[in-house]
DNA sequence: TTGCTCCTCACGTCACGTGAGGTGGC
DNA sequence: TTGCTCCTCACGTCACGTGAGGTGGC
């Protein structure tokens, strides 16, 4: 019979380790004094603690080993157990490293130059979502080129979603998308605003639901529209950096936008992205 | 102004979180109505969002957020956090690898033969120990070369510990190494006992300090001598089939042992090693 | 009597998820 | 009046670490 403490100095691990098995019945003592309340484990126990420690090691929840050492779970239901813990820990694994890349692409950065606006950018999916739809063509990209064109692209489809009845959400969302039509500059730009499940097709636009995005990388882009070319251009120079490939057509999601001035817009920038294969 | 539901909703943040993040201090609304306690964001504070949703994805705890988005870092510091970060990650990388390559060992164990015992083996470190030693040669490994040999050693040594007013610990402990004088085969056999820090050379024993191991697989073996063989051959391909190899003497640490009887008799068989290098 | 070991609460950790119970504007 | 969104507590999570405050045998 060994105390508590001796229990925990040989099995070396901590007394409130051992209290913790004795409450949650993982590891009961052999026998405990019913006068005191001392606790007294068996030598045949350390062979128990071992399994705890193995298991507890390869990342199982102590209520999970509680049920394999007391030997609720045969041989079939440990593997699948074991099985299931080697799959969440390659995903933990990748992810980890996907991480690991990533912040080290962020300190390259933060030792180079543009040090404030990159750390910005986010990886994460993008929804799908339900919008009418209308379009035009510009004569290249660049704000230049596209702002002449979205703006009244924008101010006609709203004129004609509320000629229907509609009332289109304040969001307004706009893709870019070298035209594979025209000659070779030409952009195919897309204004949209979602709206309700209900709407369908009407005069001036037509209503889509544009799929979820798996993966992009985003970045807030504050102030004028003028500006905003720097903004796409830190947002692929970060996408490059962190291993990525754009892979779908560029949007910006108008956040805060038309009844204020241009200096208090508020623009996320999403470029669909996969990792690169090289 | 957004409401906290619009703002989670084009943030793609749950509304807890927000309470959250306004709780600490890391993101206040721009704005509280003092009447109904509504909180309301403005469009500047999405950039904010996605800073801190950045820091957060890199595994920053949100007090270290907090402080790198108020900007009470400066850029050396945040370089600091995010190698100091870095070096976690690749530490956390190491160690899950690891253990998934034991988890994969595991696997194949329980596809094959001997499912029970073998789980029971460790991984960890032993600290060091001050003892009382003395030492035999014995004819070859294997209980039956050793047991004729380390019983006697041990009640020696056990007498003469008495003989010279040390109380020795309850606990023993045995080493076995291939004898370098001798002709091939003899193994020298070390029988030792804890020993208090002022207990110093005595008449038929030594005290050392025998050093602590920074890596070694242990296993816990009940039941009589006659069987330890089997233990310690488990033990062996345990370590085989987890890619170590064996690195150091190996050691039984008798946790029960002699006033019992040999059935209920428990020993720790103890093995150091290192990764192995192929 | 002084240490030593043991005991039982009970709070704190980290970033929220999840009700419970209630209120104000369309 | 019925939904809807918002509010503020407050408990639960996971495996213990860390006191606080007290007791029994050498």
């Amino acid at each position: 019979m060994f105390s508590i403490g001796e229990f925990a100095s040989i099995g070396r691990v901590s007394v409130r380790m051992l209290r913790h098995y004795d409450e949650i019945g993982l590891l009961v003592p052999a026998r405990v004094d019913p006068h005191t309340g001392y606790r007294y484990y068996s030598g045949g126990q350390f062979a128990v603690l071992g399994q705890i420690l193995a298991y507890k090691e390869l990342g199982l929840r102590l209520e999970e080993v509680t049920r394999v050492v007391c030997g609720d779970v045969d041989g079939d239901a440990l593997h699948e157990l074991l099985v299931r813990r080697r799959a969440e820990l390659a995903r933990q694994l990748d992810l980890d490293a996907a991480r690991l890349r990533r912040l080290e692409a962020h300190l390259r950065l933060l030792r180079g130059e543009s040090r404030m606006s990159i750390i910005t950018t986010e990886l994460k999916g993008l929804p799908s979502l339900h919008v009418a739809r209308a379009t035009a063509t510009a004569a290249g990209f660049g704000s230049a080129n596209i702002s002449p064109v979205i703006g009244p692209l924008f101010d006609r489809l709203h004129r004609d979603l509320v000629r229907a009845g509609v009332r289109p959400d304040p969001l307004a969302l706009a893709s870019y998308e070298a035209s594979a039509s025209g000659d070779g500059a030409d952009v195919l730009v897309e204004a949209a605003f979602p709206v309700p499940d209900d709407v369908s097709d009407g005069d001036g636009f037509a209503v889509v639901d544009l799929p979820a995005v798996e993966l992009a990388v985003t970045t807030i882009h504050s102030g004028p529209m003028s500006t905003i070319d720097d903004s796409w251009r830190e947002l692929l120079a970060s996408i490059e950096e962190h291993g990525y490939e754009p892979a779908g057509v560029c949007r910006e999601l108008y956040l805060v936008s038309k009844p204020e001035p241009q200096e208090s817009w508020v623009t996320e920038l999403q470029q669909p992205v996969s990792a690169r294969t090289r």
